[in-house]
DNA sequence: GCCGTTTTCGGCCCGACTGTTTTCAGTCG
């Protein structure tokens, strides 16, 4: 029988309960507290933000502490923060630390011990008067610091303060400069093998810094060969293993080469995620064993408490005791177990292979120990049709013809042609009269290529919700994206009504570059997505999961709440020029990493199939 | 603070590097 619930609306969403988790876990940190209680915290944040269903009805019901993560503790706390939006132990340390402290969290090699220190000793409690100490000669008196710790300090600050929001490079650019440098890489006979790693291989929006791994028995050379690349403009560091430099352009790449039987662990090991990794090294070492990048290797055994062995041989448990030395010895090389490939190594942890895109700690472990991993998760070659592309009859800087001859030499079977609706006036929005008239250059340029044209229109969701056109001509057209391009700072409130109005039109629309982010310049607008999402669902629609490198949403939680769903998704290209249409690689990766199949993107399907998907009006 | 095909208590990922230290703590990825 189910708890009877009164619904007020609560003070906080998920995303605000996990930021306040965060915020007591780093409090915690500066007071000295047991690391693995603020991992706890970590791990509760993260839990809470990858809840598919509604917190506060978690809550209500008394079910938080189903979710793996969350105990009574944590759940007692939870349900504070969306009673209230805050909980004791919070108010508790926000009123004994300075609200600047946490952002001395940020500065380069200045962590919670150090800060405790500098706030005892000197009561510095903001990067601000961090820097009037360090200015004045006062933080090397502090026992545990010197000179270069202060010099060290004052340039963290100066670059925190030089890079504010954090810029990071865009994957697209990222993933540009890769290529150049493994395929560089692997024109050196010392190269036997060279690998992307890093958050750029898993397809993150935007990515730090890159790293590159390598197999050679002639390190040295390799190392060397690296040097040479044209676009080397500083070397940061170079040693046996590990070479880093950076490029003209200021990306740091680091490159690490080991021999050949420890390329597959090293791979893994630097494709990350940090998350992935500490749960699956959790994994190794309840199966005796243990993971670094430097491969597998078989604990000894563990002095038994008690009771027989579950591995069958109760006669061992009294014997086998660790050796007093076994901490400190290095590892022994015949405890280590043999792998060659990523595959290997999780298949010798008893776990299904799991792709790049996925290491995230999403659930992906879980799933794959059950076998449930998708094994047919989309790629690049699955996808037969490009979707959204603007021509020079709106804002895009090429003919419709350019428009399908590029899409045809890219090999593809049909593309959409998406020009802006009339209220898109600064992107030369077409009103129905242009509209019918580019109709018909649609049909003379269908004469002349191999690739289907549909006619289509990115309609402008307007501020109450409607779309961009009559019925008359939604009716005639063959696909409708529909988005937001004006209004963009509504509040929550009306933003989510306006969208839910929108996605419940009954007309099938594929919901166009869905919270309007432009990763370094804009922050997503203020929506409720998985509102948005559950109108959709009732509705007639797709998802879009947008390639531009500058866009790339949904993010990869919201299309993965959306095929959860069962919302189809689209993978568009939103190509202003020829050479967007190659944005397509940008929008696979992002749709991989929302555990997006084959069979949930429309456009895998041939033409005539997409054509029916996607008819506005049935 | 969480968790349990050994466990309800005693574990909880691993190694490199740095600066400050005489043997290690702190930070990072």
């Amino acid at each position: 029988m189910g708890v009877r619930t009164v619904y007020k609306r609560p003070m906080a969403d998920k995303f605000e309960v996990a930021r306040l988790l965060r915020e007591i876990g780093a409090l915690l940190e500066l007071e000295g507290e047991n690391p693995f209680k603020i991992r706890a915290y970590e791990n509760g944040a993260r839990a809470v933000e990858a809840v598919a269903e509604d917190v506060a009805a978690l809550a209500a019901e008394g079910r938080l502490t189903d979710v793996p993560g969350i105990g009574e503790a944590l759940a007692k706390k939870i349900a504070d923060i969306l009673a209230r939006g805050s909980t004791d132990v919070l108010d508790r340390l926000r009123a004994k630390h300075p609200p600047g402290v946490l952002d001395l969290l940020r500065v380069p090699d200045l962590g919670p011990k150090k800060i405790a220190a500098l706030h005892g000793a000197l009561g510095v409690g903001s990067v601000d008067e961090l820097e009037a100490a360090c200015l004045a000669g006062r933080v090397r008196g502090v026992k545990g610091f010197g000179e270069k710790t202060e010099a060290k300090i004052l340039e963290g600050i100066r670059r925190l303060r030089a890079r504010p929001a954090e810029v990071r490079v865009l994957l697209a650019g990222a993933l540009e400069a890769a290529d150049a440098i493994v395929a560089f890489l692997r024109r050196s006979p010392a190269a036997l093998d060279v690998q992307l790693a890093g958050s750029a291989r898993r397809g993150r929006e935007t990515v730090g810094d890159l790293d590159v791994v390598a197999a050679s028995r002639a390190p040295a050379e390799l190392s060397a060969h690296f040097l040479a690349f044209p676009l080397v403009k500083d070397v940061i560091a170079r040693g046996d293993t590990k070479t880093s430099v950076r490029l003209a352009s200021g990306l740091q790449v680091d490159l690490r080469i080991v021999p050949p039987e420890d390329f597959a662990t090293l791979l893994h090991h630097f494709t990350g995620s940090k998350a992935h990794h500490v749960k699956l090294r959790g994994i190794a070492r309840d199966q005796g064993l243990t993971l670094s990048e430097w491969g597998l290797y078989r604990l000894p055994p563990r002095p038994a408490r008690g009771g027989a062995r579950a591995d069958g041989d109760p006669g061992a448990s009294a014997v086998a005791e660790v050796p007093l030395a076994a901490e400190e010895a290095p590892p022994d090389p015949s405890a280590k177990v043999s792998v060659g490939s990523e595959a290997e190594l999780y298949r010798a942890l008893g776990l299904a292979y799991i792709p790049p895109e996925l290491r995230e700690d999403t659930g992906e472990l879980e799933a794959a120990r059950a076998g449930r991993v998708p094994e047919d998760l989309v790629t690049l070659e699955d996808v037969r049709g490009l979707v959204h592309c603007h021509t020079t009859w709106s804002d895009g800087k090429a003919t419709l013809l350019d428009m399908a001859r590029a899409a045809e030499a890219l090999g593809v079977e049909y593309l959409t042609v998406t020009d802006h609706s009339g209220t898109a006036h600064y992107a030369g929005g077409l009103d129905p009269d242009r509209l019918r008239r580019q109709w018909d250059e649609i049909a003379r340029v269908q004469e002349q290529v191999g690739i289907r044209l549909l006619r289509g229109t990115e309609a402008d969701i307007l501020d109450d919700g409607a779309l961009d056109w009559p019925d008359a001509i939604l009716e005639q057209l063959e696909v409708v994206v529909a988005s937001i391009h004006s209004r963009m700072k509504m509040d929550e409130a009306q933003m989510t009504a306006r969208l839910v109005r929108a996605m419940s039109w009954p007309v099938f629309k594929i919901w166009g570059h869905g919270t309007g982010r432009l990763l370094n310049e804009r922050p997503p607008y203020a929506v409720r997505v998985e509102e948005v999402l559950d109108a959709l669902a009732r509705s007639r629609g797709a998802v879009e999961v947008n390639g531009d490198p500058q866009r790339l949403d949904l993010e990869p939680r919201h299309v993965r709440a959306a095929r959860d769903r069962g919302i189809p998704v689209v993978l568009s290209v939103d190509a202003h020029s020829t050479g967007a249409l190659r944005y397509l690689r940008y929008a696979v990766l992002t749709a991989r990493r929302g555990w997006v199949r084959r069979g949930d993107v429309l456009n895998t399907l041939p033409a005539d199939a997409f054509a029916r998907a996607v008819r506005p009006v049935a």
